[in-house]
Order: structure tokens, then C-alpha cells, then sequence
DNA sequence: ACGACTTAATTAAGTTACTTCACTATCATC
DNA sequence: GATGATAGTGAAGTAACTTAATTAAGTCGT
């Protein structure tokens, strides 16, 4: 016989998230998943500092990077992924251009569009970095063996994806209650 | 025969983190967490708007709520594990206090200290937002399965720990170039 | 029982990291 | 060739912090 009045209060309710019925284990979880977070940020923004970067900087840095491929990436496309606004995007992409570290050209197939690429400048300056984030990172991920390794990269994709449905789902139960009247 | 000049562009160097000798895979997986915990951060953020709070705030008051146990916990105790500045906490909790979902009252075995504990008020407050947050949660970590999650668990616990060492060697590895001269 | 140090919290002032909104320019469609 | 969507920008504002100086209380050696 179990108590609704708990059932109403837990934060989650897949059995699989639950541990005799408590959520405590799942909420901890998330706590210490919150808390790793926060460290990364910081963690980032230190290598964002040694190659005189902000760390916003950095990070649209290497999305760019990341995202680029043979083509270059548009403004828009960084900014999606990074969840932040295209003029937050467009600021710091003309800071980083200036800086030289960036390439940022119009798109000839588009002229609404831009090209976002890292520079060989830019590079270098990543290039220069690479021994202590060697070090730091593997401080940094020390828990983590050959075994996990491959379930973290597989749940760390699948948990990004169910969290964009997620995000989509809370505005349409929390968000909406803005959209009343 | 292997290159030495790619060796040094890798971003970590532990074997069990590369495959192949390449750390894209290891990048991959790091893009999505923080890709993961910045949408992390805005569904957080809907859930304090949803009851009435900035996101920090509500962070906040979970935290506090975390930490309690019987006898309360002090704003610093807050401020480290959010790795946020006791000045920080200080104004948000003191607007917590006097929207009346937090109690923050002076330690009586030490005067410069103070306790916070979340009121009944506070309790409530979550408790309105518990079914949306049940549902969003769920749809989060669907990917989680009972067997995954022991590992997660486990592993966020680690990876918390981890990273305040690794957060320590970057200061000293990187920080400390601000220190020179 | 007094001085020197340390710790907890606060205050004020400033900085950084963003967002929103109005706008321009290009492209797509019919 | 007007109508509407899309990509990006600029200006102006706000939220989320930090740093530095200050107060007040505790700790410790002598």
C-alpha cells in the first residue's frame, strides 16, 4: 500500500530512477551532475584566461571548430547549439575575428549568411594550450575506465538529445502559463 | 611508428579515454555534456520561473534544502558548493528570506555564523511545482536505464570529485602565470 | 586576559555575460 | 514583384555574478 501523498512529491517517477520508492539516489545524482557542471564552467574558463580569452570566447571558439567541417558554419547554427542568442553570437564572432582567431566572411552562395572558421592563428592558439589541458583532463575524467568510457560517450549524446525534448516539453507545461490571459 | 607533433595537440592522453590514438571521440562526448548541462540549466530556469524565482535563486533553495539535514547549514557551506561567492549567496538568500521560503536566522554557538533552512512556505512552493517537474524529469532521463543509472550515479559522484582536484592543478598550471612578476 | 591571526558574513561598487527588440538585407514563393 | 520567412546586426538594458574593504566574532599562544 503506498502513499500518494509521497507519489506527489517525488521529481521523478520511472521506477528505473527510483530506489525503494525514494527519489533521494536520483536527486542526488543530479546534484553532483549540477555541481560537475559548474566545475567545467570554471575549469574552462581558466583555459579561456591562459590564451587570453573570456570564456564565452573559448567556447564559441571551439564550437566553431567542432562544427565547421569543410564549410565553415553559419552564425545561427553556433548559436542554436550553444543555446544563446544569434547577437550574443554575432558579438563576440566579430571580438574573435578582430582577434584574428576567427575567419568571418559572407556567404557567396547566401548573402543573408556568414562563415564562421577557426583561423591557423586560432589553432596555433588552441595548439599552445593542449599540454596542461592534457594533464587537467585527465585529472578531470580519472573515474572514468575503457568500460565507461563507452557508456558515458553513448549516454552523454542520448542525454543531450532527451534534453532537448525535455526543454521542449517544459514550455509547453511551465512557460505556457505565461502565454494565459 | 607514432608522430609526437600529434601527440601534443591531443586533449587528454589517458589510454582509456582515446580510441585509436584520437581524442575526437572524448571531444564528442564533452561537447555534449556541456551541451546536456546547458539545457540543464534552462529547464532549471523554467522551473524557478514557474514558481516565482530566478534560476540562481531557485538553485539556491534546493541547495539549501540538500544540505540542511537537522541543524541548517551556513551561507558559506552554499556558496562552496555552488562555487559561488559568500557575497553572492548573502543577497540571494536574504531575498529568499524575505520572500519567506527561506529562514536564515544567527547561529547561537557562533556569532559571525547563520543558518538557513527552507520555511514550510518554501516546501509548499516545490511541492506546486513537483508534477510538471516529475513529468520533465522523466522525459530527461529516459535514456537511463535501472542498470545505467547505479553506474551514473556512481560515476557523477566521481567525476564531482574529480574535477575539484583537476579545478586546483589548473590553478596551479595555468593560473599561476598571472602570479609571475 | 591580551594581542595577533583567522573565519563568517555583509556591503558597495563594478564587471561580465548575456537578452530583447527593432531593423536591414537577402532569399523563397506564388 | 509583392509577401513572407530567414540570417544576421546594433543598441540598450538587465541578470548574474565578482572583488575589495569592513565588521564582528571566534581561536590561540603566552
Amino acid at each position: 500500500m503506498t502513499d500518494d501523498s509521497i507519489n506527489t512529491r517525488l521529481t521523478v517517477s520511472r521506477e528505473d530512477l527510483l530506489q525503494d520508492g525514494s527519489d533521494a539516489a536520483f536527486r542526488t545524482m543530479l546534484h553532483n551532475l549540477l555541481a560537475f557542471s559548474a566545475r567545467l564552467q570554471q575549469i574552462r574558463g581558466q583555459f579561456a584566461a591562459f590564451i587570453g580569452l573570456s570564456g564565452p570566447q573559448y567556447t564559441i571558439l571551439i564550437t566553431v571548430r567542432q562544427l565547421q567541417g569543410d564549410a565553415g558554419v553559419g552564425a545561427n547554427a553556433v548559436a542554436a547549439h550553444l543555446s544563446h542568442s544569434p547577437a550574443f553570437v554575432t558579438a563576440e564572432t566579430n571580438k574573435l575575428a578582430k582577434l584574428g582567431v576567427l575567419n568571418k566572411w559572407p556567404n557567396p552562395e547566401d548573402g543573408r549568411r556568414v562563415i564562421l572558421s577557426v583561423t591557423d592563428r586560432g589553432e596555433e592558439l588552441l595548439k599552445t594550450l593542449a599540454p596542461q589541458q592534457q594533464e587537467i583532463n585527465d585529472q578531470l575524467f580519472e573515474p572514468v575506465t575503457a568500460e565507461n568510457f563507452r557508456m558515458l560517450e553513448t549516454l552523454a549524446r542520448e542525454l543531450n538529445e532527451s534534453a532537448e525534448k525535455a526543454l521542449l516539453l517544459s514550455d509547453y507545461l511551465l512557460q505556457s502559463r505565461g502565454a494565459e490571459k
